[in-house]
DNA sequence: GTCTATATACCGATAGAC
DNA sequence: GTCTATCGGTATATAGAC
């Protein structure tokens, strides 16, 4: 393997670097992460992530990066599986959600970035972030021809689906913080799935009911 | 005027600081954030401010504090506004967006501090929060009540009309970065307001066209 | 109430031995 | 490749003069 990164593209030291970092990043964010803590989790030493992978900002680029990819690749997969619009666009939040439960960081990773308004986003994780929401555009441009769909702004239409899929695995890890004053039903993270799903039912079949909705 | 809190309530400075605080909290994240450029910004010495407000978590916790109440006063107002339920629902995330309006730094604040876990969250915020929560909660009911919606998940409902928002809101912000390889209609921060009705109608009348849709 | 100066601690990054 | 020690910069917070 040719290394393209400055050193060892797939040393297995490297892998738990850049994992140990994902995890510190989402919780402390950018600026409140600290290299020494990220070299500790990771069980090496502090010379050794900057031998490595580079300095704290090259290490924030590299597990983003690394993670959109994973993100588009799930997306990707999913969609292959089905033909029927529907299903399809429901296979993006899912498979959204699917990549959450494998790497739990994933939501607050995203959260933080987007607020901080992607100033440490390297350029191929904007690209692979455009891809995706071009897929959503596929589909629902499919829909719409086929007559399944009515005709909605892909934009718009994509933000809701996975921002709001983020913003509840968010209230997922807060929920002790407030299950004292808000009478939510216990359940886990591991059943995003379901919320996933009761988010997609919404988003596919509106909350108005059939009698009164507008619209074509 | 009593004061509640550690000095002078009232204060011009006082406000100063905070709104200044919650800007620079907002684009830098708490840990990211200076109390030297949060002073200096708000033009007043830094042993000043500590003097007016306290500690860096403080200051947090009061900005925090301050704008939930400012969002829950907005939507409260909206609500008295029409007895229609579809109105209702619909002055909810238009409420939040004209809170943006006034204070572009909101979405910033908000996802930040979702993204955190809220460890620096007054209780009587998420009280407020809460209440917000429990506010779409009311108008869900009624209109399920009245027959005009169906009955869906009030928590999945308030997250998908206002995390959606929120990642809209941020998203404008990140407009420039994406523009080269998202093809965007060229609108400004104030077409938030736009985006907003366009959401809204989505998850009003969802995505399926009306032969197709599923059952209530 | 206001400001200067500073204590104290932490953190990112690297030099240099092995 | 691996590790220790440390430099330099920066940040929070406060003491103390006025």
């Amino acid at each position: 393997m040719i290394a393209t990164e400055s050193v060892a593209e797939g040393s297995e030291a490297r892998q738990r670097i850049l994992d140990a970092a994902a995890e510190v990043f989402a919780e402390r964010g950018f600026g409140g992460a600290g290299v020494d803590e990220i070299a500790r989790r990771a069980g090496v030493n502090k010379a050794m992530l900057y031998y490595y992978v580079g300095d704290k900002a090259a290490l924030f680029g590299e597990v983003v990066r690394a993670n959109v990819e994973r993100i588009k690749q799930a997306v990707t997969a999913a969609l292959a599986e089905t033909e029927d619009p529907r299903e399809r666009l429901r296979a993006i939040p899912r498979a959204f959600a699917g990549a959450v439960r494998r790497r739990p960081f994933l939501p607050q990773l995203m959260l933080r970035e987007i607020a901080a308004g992607g100033p440490n986003l390297p350029a191929e994780a904007v690209e692979q972030i455009a891809e995706i929401m071009g897929m959503t555009r596929a589909v629902l441009s499919e829909g719409a021809a086929t007559g399944v769909f009515r005709r909605v702004d892909p934009f718009v239409t994509h933000l809701m689906l996975i921002g709001s899929l983020m913003f509840m695995a968010n209230a997922l890890r807060m929920r002790q913080r407030f299950s004292g004053v808000l009478q939510l039903p216990p359940q886990t993270m591991d059943e995003l799935d379901a919320l996933t799903d009761r988010m997609f039912d919404v988003a596919l079949n509106g909350i108005a009911s059939n009698e009164i909705r507008g619209g074509n």
